[in-house]
DNA sequence: ATAACAACTTACTTTATGTTAGTATATTAT
DNA sequence: ATAATATACTAACATAAAGTAAGTTGTTAT
């Protein structure tokens, strides 16, 4: 029964949140930009070699953004883009699932 | 700003879709139940080494049942269970941002 | 007896992730 | 002046996950 047909965009969608971490990251980003320190600490199980290097992925990939306020010390923050933000819905039928299951 | 916690539930939900194939695989068995060489050939780039370990953890985690029809050569068919087709509003919401972005 | 087929499994290599320690820059404390 | 603190990382190394290619099992077909 093949009767299904995979589309190259969903599988890239999958190469990016079928990675550790991703998911994560963007859904705490989903309620306002932040500080690398902040999300190491709402993801503590998560190593800051991950976080840095999903930042970089998720960059080079428009999903978000990097903030340098060069206050004392200098504040970075991390912010979702409009596509970032449009993963909204996915998160949120996510939790759906999880709360029900 | 630490405005935001994580829930457990959706933490477990991510140690899943987080892992690599998971997601592909569930899709594609959105569309019917499937049996191994199906899905392999659906998901070529995918070895079938790691779709006999996604499979036994779909089945440990109750998302997928596994059938056997004695047949000659021996069908089996891998299908999702309630849990398992819980997951399609996420799936599709997710194809909708792939579309979009 | 040999080949063909589905559904895997095994052994080995490569890549991804985890762990721990360290760097750069600037401010504050002693 | 020196040490301590803070943020945002990076480097080096170890372990775990995934990739690759060949092999196994059980059965039917030739």
């Amino acid at each position: 029964m093949k009767d299904y047909q995979l589309c190259p965009k969903f599988e890239n969608a999958f190469e990016l949140l079928g990675k550790r971490w991703t998911g994560l990251i963007i859904t705490v980003l989903l309620s306002g930009p932040k500080r690398f320190k902040d999300i190491s600490e709402l993801i503590p199980s998560m190593s800051d070699r991950m976080l840095s290097e999903r930042f970089k992925e998720l960059e080079a990939a428009g999903i978000i953004l990097r903030h340098v306020y060069p206050e004392t010390p200098v504040r970075i923050e991390y912010e979702l883009t409009a596509k970032g933000k449009g993963l909204k819905p996915v998160m949120e039928e996510l939790q759906k699932w999880a709360d029900h299951h």
